[in-house]
DNA sequence: GCTTGTCGTAACCATTAATGTTGCGACAGC
DNA sequence: GCTGTCGCAACATTAATGGTTACGACAAGC
């Protein structure tokens, strides 16, 4: 499966929100997130602000700018990350549309449709069940 | 996530095999099955060669060569499929380490590496309970 | 109103994975 | 030998992801 770390960086940039948040600061900015999860600020930028479409975080412009929860990390779960910095289903159908005249290229997209649509709302509801509190527990209970 | 039709495909060479042994033939070509998955040959036969790795079909050389089953399709679950074309973990992690001198930086990856394993894990048993059985089933029950 | 720091976003490049395509040797039955 | 099909290498194409640079927009503070 491609090597998609997306949700992984969402992750990593809301529990760090979270805990910088938690530490007294107003806001955090990009360049210290990208700092983190060592890689850069645009695609810092990038992800979250697909989370704010979510309703996620806020940002703020100017100085002092920066980005923030914009609810409490326990109210978030990875699916609703999930479903914000993901785009398209778990497994893909074919490129080309089978062949139509052939029974099992006819039928094989209904069937795996099916199939998939039950897999996939297995995993909605396994995401569904961690939050980023649980994630920034998690973190912080790693030994150093 | 990337559109990977890699399942979709060999559960559709893997239908299409059986089907066609239920008719009376012995094997089927690389060739009749990419016609009926509008795609290439190689592809199939690429595809085919990982499920021949894992004991799920095999192939034949020289004149009236082709592909078989090597078990019955009820004794093949989806996760059979899946651990013989699916490479990689379903979610990765970061590209570039994070920052270990991060209190987020360093806990992050064995915190989510807890949890995508609990998820893939789910994953796992919900493919193992659909045989390729279930999905020629499926395949022949689509009305024309 | 000027300066400053940060976001917002576009543009482009690099890397990787999946897929498609061609070519040709290997093999086995006739 | 001749034929049809696999086995496999090599290369092209496409798409997604991620990294980088650049620059305008914005808002706070002076």
């Amino acid at each position: 499966m491609s090597a998609n770390s997306r949700l992984t960086i969402a992750a990593h940039a809301l529990a760090w929100i979270g805990l910088y948040q938690r530490q007294g600061h107003e806001v955090a900015t990009s360049e210290q997130i990208a700092s983190s999860a060592n890689t850069n600020p645009v695609v810092i930028r990038r992800l979250l602000g697909e989370l704010r479409k979510a309703g996620l975080v806020e940002s703020r412009r100017g100085v002092g700018a920066g980005w923030s929860l914009a609810r409490e990390l326990g109210s978030m779960t990875l699916l609703d990350v999930y479903e914000a910095v993901e785009a398209g289903p778990l497994f893909a159908m074919h490129r080309a549309t089978p062949d139509q005249g052939c029974v099992v290229g006819h039928g094989i997209q209904p069937a795996m449709r099916g199939i998939y649509d039950g897999i996939e709302e297995t995993l909605r509801s396994e995401l569904a069940r961690v939050t980023l509190e649980d994630v920034l527990r998690d973190v912080l209970a790693v030994p150093r």
